[in-house]
DNA sequence: TCACGGTCGATTGTCGACAGTCTACCGATT
DNA sequence: AATCGGTAGACTGTCGACAATCGACCGTGA
């Protein structure tokens, strides 16, 4: 046999860790376990039925990615999202996409400009379908898009952990943004600045299309109150 | 009695995971551990006496900090440092540092400009003392300021990983730049900039300022070769 | 000569047991 | 009643042993 690893997807040599860490951490950003809510090593491995140890070691990277708040011989809980979280995922997010466009627009590619296009037919084709899941779905496309196509594998990293908080967020919001094709068509004029090379209007606009979504996020934000969040 | 957790540096107990992080952490941005080094769990384990345990934890936290690459069941390495890495994190750290200042800026506080002039002086005074490491010390410190300043802990917490790993490739570096009272006059007019709340002549210095060591850097930069780094 | 299969040693992954630490509770003392 | 000390239970931290996986090595057979 030559090559093949990606048809039969792998087999299973996945290690328990790995499996268990992207099964927490889809449930944190997915809003099914809640912030403030303390997680027990010992039932969590009598739940998936393994023992503690791949569990720890779990644990302590979405620690590291802050998605967990660990304290050494207390317990580890969701972590908490404040106003003030809220406010700074927003703000730091919109200097990354800043940056990213600032890259792709210095490469002057057209192909880039082709990708994205692509995404908001699909974005708006979802909307006119009135399927807000999948639409949400390409919206978070779209915004990773931009951070792939600036082709920065640091800044990737660390879009990477930023946009799991922010899908957390979504997720934990209880206020549905209804108004389906303006979110879509919202990202048009982004699209065309990039294909125009405009830089300082591209950058004006995301970060005025980042700045108002956080705003209107933000303005509705309950903090926490103590408890364990169940 | 009552609090009294500051002083005597809280005896003893950390978690040994912990204890193995900083210890790891430290010797790999001093650059004791060499990138494509190798760690084997069981070798440090009994080098330090104890189990492998928190060892695991430890090399788990690291390998997401970026500082670590593990492939499961092969093994875990120091992280290559390649002259794109390099390019990356400088950019990326003209991002984060100009956001900082502008986040300064805007909050218009004298008391700002008073503790970054302090470390002005201090630099100075420690380039004058002919003294490198310390002012190596008081330049990172300088620059960890204008994070701390910029009162954002998202932005700290990933500052803090792309700190690290600035660390490690001074560390790494074998041509030291000897101009210390140059360097240290590098960073007299970003100051003041940020004291006449000139925004635009702030950000262009500190761009400036920060490209211009990175490309220094980069230029001298030798990727690295396979091998195991020792 | 070279591709193939099997085996072996080194290393990582997982487990169950035990040790250490914290909190909540409770009774004694003032 | 309020404070203190101590104890019990729940949980996290650490350990040593065992299982699973990988790459290298080595014959074997065409």
């Amino acid at each position: 046999m030559t090559e093949l690893t990606s048809p039969l997807s792998q087999i299973n040599n996945k290690p328990l860790r790995e499996q268990v860490l992207d099964a927490l951490r889809e449930a944190i950003v997915q809003g099914d376990l809640k912030p403030g809510q303390t997680l027990i090593e010992a039932d969590l491995a009598a739940q998936l039925g393994i023992s503690r140890a791949p569990i720890r070691e779990a644990l302590q990277i979405l620690n590291s990615e802050g998605l967990l708040e660990t304290v050494p011989y207390r317990g580890t809980t969701v972590r908490r999202l404040s106003r003030q979280d809220i406010e700074e995922l927003y703000s730091l997010r919109s200097v990354l996409e800043s940056f990213a466009i600032r890259r792709i627009i210095a490469r002057r590619n057209p192909d880039d400009v082709e990708v994205l296009r692509e995404h908001f037919r699909a974005m708006l084709d979802r909307a006119e379908a009135g399927d807000l899941k999948t639409l949400n779905e390409i919206d978070r496309g779209f915004h990773d898009t931009l951070i792939r196509l600036s082709d920065h594998q640091l800044l990737q990293s660390i879009w990477n952990a930023v946009a799991l908080r922010v899908r957390q967020v979504m997720a934990l919001l209880n206020e549905r943004n209804t108004d389906l094709k303006q979110i879509a068509y919202n990202h048009l004029p982004i699209i065309e600045a990039i294909a125009a090379w405009d830089e300082p209007r591209a950058l004006q606009l995301i970060e005025q299309h980042i700045a108002a979504t956080g705003e209107l996020i933000a303005e509705g934000w309950v903090d926490p109150e103590p408890g364990d969040g169940a």
